[in-house]
DNA sequence: CCGATACATAAGTCATGGCTTATATATTTC
DNA sequence: GAAATATATAAGCCATGACTTATGTATCGG
């Protein structure tokens, strides 16, 4: 299962930064040191993260390595979350007679109408 | 930025094996305690970390609590990452007369046609 | 009310992983 | 081929967070 590699990839916030960097153009490993400000190790250990998870690839250039965006990882979390988008609404259909956004149209979705009985629930926080 | 909150709590894997049984059907606390192999307490504080990225809502049901799949973060995650998908698409598009899927069939794209010139690389591994 | 049940919260332990410094490996230049 | 540059790898430190064992707080049944 390739999409629990890039969930792991993705939820660290300096790899974040850098596929951010790596957005706007390809960048070598030294560029996107300097730009967060971390170490070279650190951003090469990084780039093998998300190059595992199909975030990123290489291309040698000379003695740099230009590191850019991959389609592979993204596509396969993607997918992932599509059907498991599925369940979230067919869950809402069960008792929502008023269900959010088709998996087409991204949007806010509608609010829960109402709680089924109200309780005197337990102090929420 | 909420989808920062999606991807951490779906970065750790008892989370996603709480919410692919909240996938079949709502489940109380304890359920999900001894479906997985941990304690309750450690339950309720995935819980908690999957209620605040809006994964998860709650419903009191007399003393039990019944969680079930809540549409917000998913939805939130899923526009991010769409709008990640074109950039990852531009950039292929910029160098691959052969572009991958349109965002609205995900499908494995095409691999990347030929490096740009072959001059013996660094040892891969 | 009182015990039992269901869950949340507190506090502490321990492992994972992100960061660092040091060093090895490639590649270009002279 | 030697020095310089660019990156990868190794090894160790340290913080974050995932888990545990108490314990607190509601809710139901008698």
């Amino acid at each position: 299962m390739t999409y629990v590699s890039v969930l792991h990839a993705m939820g660290d916030g300096t790899r974040r930064e850098l596929l951010e960097l790596l957005r706007r153009q390809p960048h070598a490993v030294g560029e996107l040191a300097t730009a967060l400000r971390v170490t070279q190790p650190a951003v090469s250990q990084h780039l093998r993260v998300l190059e595992h998870a199909r975030l990123v690839a290489v291309r040698p250039e000379g003695r740099r390595r230009v590191y850019s965006l991959a389609p592979g990882g993204l596509q396969e979390l993607r997918a992932y979350l599509e059907s498991f988008w599925a369940d979230v609404l067919n869950a809402f259909a069960a008792d929502d007679p008023n269900p959010p956004a088709p998996p087409e149209a991204p949007a806010t979705p509608a609010r829960r109408r109402a709680p089924r009985r109200r309780r005197r629930s337990r102090g929420s926080r």
